[in-house]
DNA sequence: TTGAGGTGCACC
DNA sequence: CTTCCGC
DNA sequence: GCGGAAGGTGCACCTCAA
């Protein structure tokens, strides 16, 4: 893994995309079969393969527990170093030591060991389980001989390489290294589902070999979000196909003779999570791929995500529960219909086609479809918007009618458009230091609300990372570390003074924060250097806009 | 054997 | 999922 | 357009103490 390590070095050393790439692609060619096959995969920061249903399991507590054994380092040599990078890699990179004496059979690591080590890992289960992972992390740590190797061995196991580079970056390197197509490499990974099954097909040259297959999952499609009462000049001078957005999980449906398979947006096999929905897929006479979302509705109408959640990561639901939470799959796209594959015909043809050969039913919807005519005026997107809301859902999604359907990419073919539901002006009361490139900053906040006019007394509500550039986190660092009024050492108090306007989705009753309430998607919408502490919003406040939601939503509770 | 708590993860 | 930034 | 950063909820699975 020394090679890896010092490629790594390199690509996060450069900023400049194309030469990430080409010493990317320098270091895939080097590589025997197996290698290539790993090194790929642990680059691409799935290091089982994507179409892998199995985990790791192996998170930074199991990490940490297992350097420790090895290394026996202390708690302050720990977080000094975590604080110094930021990242659990280079953390332990620091603590590494070369063990005094030798090991008379010291294991080396190479991209294919090393993957063979983590396959095992993710195959273990039953008791003990925890242990034998763990064991395994041990040895994985052992057989590091440089602090590079450990850095990235870590930084494998934990999913993020942090160097600048991702599954696309990847993608481009494999097609630069075997003189490939570089979308014949990206149509290739969206079929396989597993980069490392690409790499190898790259370099025998049989990419075209690897299809889209019934069964095997293909990444979503994607939307670019739409400022909210706009213009909307986006839509000028072509024709879209409106849908609601609904407040679900996006799911992939799978049917050929009968066999019916459901899939997540992380492609995991969630068919035992619905079986209503699975059965009534299974009624269909057609053989399909269809794109949709799974949602709780009652009485044909959608309720909100929190109605879903408990169903979620739940196999073989009791008939109560079906009963309690009704879900349904509501089909909006086909990717493929009887043998033929639609992904390069129009959205309206597929449209089309998929409300001529599927018939709703049970647990089984197709989503209404609303066309715009071209410069489709912003009233009439609003009055779609309205609808959609009236509807239960969330939202709407614009997509172009000519539109092809373009398997794991977010464009502009498809865009979505929600509003918040409010915001609130908070006070910032804790502030926290980031994680990678945020190290060093404070760029976390706890921001609280008053318990109400008279009191002064503050509540927490929440936490936000995001909404402040990073010149705004800059200046704001300085000011809490001089305004710090508590202990902790990545985490502490700060004197109350400092508003902030936060945007949220969605409030909800939660233990979590003393206020009794917690917002979904919380972000920075501005400073509010205007704003006294005895001016931001109360507890009634924010109890308000929690009764207004849930008469809005028109959901009983 | 049971249940609380830790840990990891998958959804938004 | 969300938002922003920097390349 | 990509990559990086990180909130909140709730389930599965394992561990460990009673």
């Amino acid at each position: 893994m020394i090679a890896f390590a010092a490629v790594c070095d390199a690509v996060a050393a450069t900023p400049a995309t194309l030469l990430k790439i080409e010493r990317l692609a320098g270091y895939l060619r080097s590589l025997g079969r197996d290698d290539l096959n790993a090194a790929s995969r642990f680059l691409g920061g799935d290091p089982l393969g994507a179409s892998d249903a199995r985990r790791l399991a192996i998170g930074g507590r199991t990490l940490l527990n297992a350097a420790h054994r090895v290394w026996a380092f202390d708690d302050e040599s720990l977080s000094t170093a975590y604080r110094a990078t930021g990242d659990l890699g280079e953390a332990l990179a620091r603590l590494f030591r070369e063990p005094a004496a030798p090991a008379l059979f010291a294991e080396t690591l190479t991209p294919a060991s090393l993957a063979a080590i983590l396959d095992e890992i993710a195959s273990v289960g039953g008791a003990a389980a925890g242990k034998k992972r763990a064991y395994a992390c041990e040895r994985i740590l052992r057989a590091c001989h440089t602090e590079r190797e450990t850095a990235y061995a870590v930084k494998i196991l934990t999913g993020d390489l942090r160097i600048g580079l991702r599954e696309g970056f990847v993608l481009a390197a494999i097609a630069a290294a075997f003189g490939r197509d570089a979308a014949a490499v990206r149509r290739a990974a969206m079929a396989a589902g597993d980069i490392g099954a690409v790499v190898l097909a790259a370099r025998e040259g049989t990419l075209e070999r690897i299809e889209l297959r019934f069964g095997s999952p293909i990444g979503f499609m994607l939307a670019s979000p739409m400022a909210f009462e706009s213009s909307y000049r986006e839509l000028d001078g072509a024709t879209w196909i409106a849908d609601d957005k609904y407040d679900g999980i996006r799911a992939q449906a799978h049917k050929r003779g009968t066999e019916v398979r459901l899939f997540s947006r992380t492609f995991s096999d969630i068919g035992r999570t619905f079986p209503e929905i699975v059965s009534a897929l299974a009624r269909q006479a057609a053989d399909f791929i269809l794109d949709g979302e799974i949602v709780a509705r009652r009485d044909g109408r959608s309720l909100p995500f929190r109605y879903l959640q408990p169903r979620l990561q739940r196999n073989d639901p009791s008939a109560g529960m079906q009963d309690e939470i009704p879900a349904a799959f509501v089909a909006f796209d086909a990717i493929a219909l009887g043998r033929e594959f639609l992904v390069d015909r129009t959205l309206a043809e597929r449209r089309s086609l998929l409300a001529a050969q599927l018939a709703p039913g049970g647990a089984f919807e197709l989503a209404p479809a609303f066309a715009l005519e071209a410069n489709a005026t912003p009233e009439l997107v609003r009055e779609l918007f309205a609808a959609a809301r009236e509807r239960g859902n969330e939202g709407l999604m614009l997509k172009r009618a000519d539109a092809p359907y373009v398997p794991g990419r977010r464009g502009k073919w498809w865009l979505k458009l929600k509003r918040e539901l409010s915001t609130l002006d908070c006070v910032v009361v804790a502030v926290e230091s980031g994680h990678g490139k945020r190290a060093n900053v404070l760029s976390d906040y706890t921001f609280a609300v008053r318990a109400s006019a008279e009191r002064d007394e503050l509540l927490t509500i929440g936490k936000a990372y995001t909404g402040l550039t990073d010149a705004e986190i800059a200046t704001m660092t300085e000011w809490f570390l001089e305004h710090r009024i508590g202990g902790g050492r990545r985490t502490f108090a700060v004197e109350p003074a400092i508003v902030v306007e936060i945007a949220f989705d969605i409030i909800q009753k939660s233990s979590l924060h003393p206020s009794g309430y917690a917002l979904r998607f919380p972000r920075i919408v501005r400073l509010r250097p205007d704003k006294r502490v005895d001016e931001i919003d109360t507890l009634d406040d924010v109890e308000r806009i929690y009764r207004e939601m849930l008469e809005r939503e028109g959901v009983e509770r």
